[in-house]
DNA sequence: TCTTGTTTGTAGACTTGAGAAACAAACTAG
DNA sequence: CTAGTTTGTTTCTCAAGTCTACAAACAAGA
């Protein structure tokens, strides 16, 4: 046996301090009591105090009076998350680039929207953003309220090397290959992370959202393309490179449709926004807008094309499930009222391409969270890091 | 590509002891010395001393002398898994029962086998089952050797509960909703635990086998059907239930025929180990001699269907490399030598049907473990749980 | 052979996170 | 106003692991 040393790990210390599980329950609930704290994580009084006290003293949570009636005993004290910690979304689009601040509660303070008329090449794109940022910290440091900005989340609506932070490829941006964290990071003091829109809305989903309180997820968003986020027993599936859950890109059908990768007869090249948008005689409308089409205006040639991409999406839904068996199905963006227009048809082709055990007791949902999913999802990606090591991000440094 | 370190077995979860984690290093390199110990877990040289000591006293490791030679410094002591300390693994077919006895180093110390000419139905089967069990029991505890078993590992080639211990469905065995795991218990005094045999397949090749090291990999195996395994970031997919990884049952392509479940145009309805049979002129031959006629006698007809076969299992493996963006891809039982007909034909398929980003680096492997993969892959169930607590199954309390 | 530098094992003091027990405080229900 | 219940607080203790100093075992060179 080749008894061969692997150096480099990870030092890290062993196992999920406390600290970080209670600050965990605290960003999770937004608010909590002291006993909840107790009875959830199984520590007892005294060490949930010293915990408690010492995220107070960092600045991530406050105390506050007992609310609660109507039951025997002394009150427990209440744990608020902070409104003061934040974390900065960026989110680039074709037509628009939107910046919000996200506070350690999950509450949206501040947002800043961008429009353009024309697609931007990515030097402009860092300009842009580097440049709203600024502004937003200035107005936010000119307030009274003494606020902490911790770290920036960028969403991004194509393929991500979460590791590294370049963008591989973003069709609709026409980005390839650009190493956006990088050059954010050189502009601005602050941490930058970078993830994809559809695993961002599956997080998001599954802290605030349709999903809340499941383990297990796979979530699927339909916008030009399809995107894929899972979360498979709490933690995101992110495959070795971090490409994993490109579930658009799915092939479920001997068609020679190609879809945006060129890869033919896939999920996304079988369920089309813009065929939609054809068949209903509109083009470049809302969500809005084609849902009420959708919905409203039924023709026989509306309904057959929706059936058409109803099966489809029945088919990858059934495989996923029979690959991941999950708890909670989500579907986003267009999808949604794909799915809305003919749930019992949906149901059926689902039913007949799964094995039954693993359709027992999974739930399908559309999405909850309307515009802000991804500006929480982004700011997830930041106060993840933060409740990771509460110490390091904190005023204190102790 | 400079790999990362590897952790082996899930190296530390949350709440993980450095006493689980200690002894799961030395179980999974077999052998392993003090500082390498050190360096991997990032612990101290005293607590690791006191963490060996522990185990050794426990019954789970020895001390061997110093075997290193040719470096600077005082060489450090080889720790190495106890062979004493054993696990059961009981595999039943359609036409036999076999039985091993697994050391905790990895070894097989004893192996019995049952021959069935016909098919026995589940009362049978335990009985059988527990006969053997028992037989062999009896026969270690003759031996010289003081062994002490801890558990049983059953391998089933079907859909199982593995919380519950129930077998859903195993359409080769004709069981169906069967407690096999109660049954056991109640006759064996020991802790029985239940897997598929594709699941145990896949972590027996990760642990001593072709994915060795690698943390995200999909195992497919090809028996009468098409079963599957998955680990991500070196932890199993189970899914909500535990039905996760039905990878045959993916739907590929628009054809009607059906699979084992009544499901159209799925991978294991396209790949087919009769069809090829058949096409040789065979009839319920050994995979050696399937894969001796196959790679050796090539018509026409074989050819075409080989290569039919294997575009629907390059389909199949880029659409889960596009899923799952996996760092190891593995084929075993009958795969192993459909992919070996014609690598580069598959690699066409798979890089026609995949996104570019997730095959960086993704590695095609066949399984390198032979007959004792599946004991070993049981032995683990049992393993893993006595790893996760060490003072609960050792020799002393304390 | 002896010395030097390197790496590892060992023993004891120290640090830290968390639980246990005892008591005080704040509530409800009579 | 009392009894019972639940929570907060304080102090003591334990256990896991680190740190330091020193001894032991090796290679390489003088």
């Amino acid at each position: 046996m080749p008894s061969k040393t692997t150096p480099m790990f990870e030092a890290r210390a062993p196992g999920q301090s406390s600290l970080s599980t209670v600050l965990g329950l605290i960003h999770g609930h937004r608010a909590i009591t002291r006993s909840e704290i107790c009875s959830i994580t199984g520590l007892s009084r005294s060490t949930v105090a010293k915990l408690v006290t010492a995220l107070v003293d960092l600045g991530f949570a406050f105390e506050t009076g007992s609310e609660q009636i109507d039951r025997v005993g002394r009150p427990s004290m209440g744990v608020e998350a902070s409104k003061e910690v934040l974390a900065i979304s960026v989110h680039p689009e074709v037509d628009y680039l939107e910046v919000k601040a996200v506070a350690f509660d999950g509450s949206i303070v501040r947002s800043e929207k961008l429009l353009y008329n024309e697609p931007i090449d990515t030097h402009q794109a860092v300009g842009d953003m580097v440049r709203v940022i600024e502004n937003l910290v200035a107005e936010l440091q000119a307030s009274d309220t003494s606020y902490r900005i911790l770290g920036i989340g960028v969403i991004v609506p194509g393929q991500i090397n979460s590791s590294t932070g370049i963008v591989r490829q973003a069709p609709h941006l026409q980005w390839y290959e650009f190493p956006i964290r990088d050059l954010l990071t050189q502009r601005v003091p602050m941490p930058v992370f970078v993830a994809n829109d559809a695993s961002l809305g599956c997080k998001a989903e599954m802290a605030y959202g349709a999903a809340k309180g499941a383990t297990d997820v796979v979530y699927m968003h339909g916008t030009s393309g399809i995107g894929g986020g899972v979360f498979m027993n709490g933690t995101e599936l992110k495959g070795f490179r971090g490409y994993a859950a490109e579930l658009g890109h799915m092939r479920i059908s001997s068609g020679n449709d190609i879809d945006y990768s060129g890869i033919p007869g896939t999920l996304e090249a079988l369920v089309r926004r813009d065929d939609l948008e054809v068949v209903l005689g509109l083009k470049n409308v809302s969500d809005e807008e084609l849902e009420e089409a959708l919905l409203n205006n039924r023709t026989p040639a509306s309904t057959a094309l929706a059936r058409k991409q109803l099966e489809a999406l029945g088919i990858a839904t059934a495989n996923l499930a029979n690959i991941f068996n999950p708890e909670v199905f989500v579907l986003a963006g267009f999808l949604r009222f794909l799915y809305r227009f003919d749930q019992n048809y949906f149901h059926r082709v689902v039913k007949k391409h799964a094995i039954p055990a693993v359709l027992e007791g999974m739930q399908v949902f559309v999405n909850e969270l309307g515009a802000n999913s991804l500006a929480i999802g982004a700011s997830e990606l930041v106060f993840q890091e933060v409740i990771a090591d509460p110490t390091k991000y904190g005023t204190r440094a102790n």
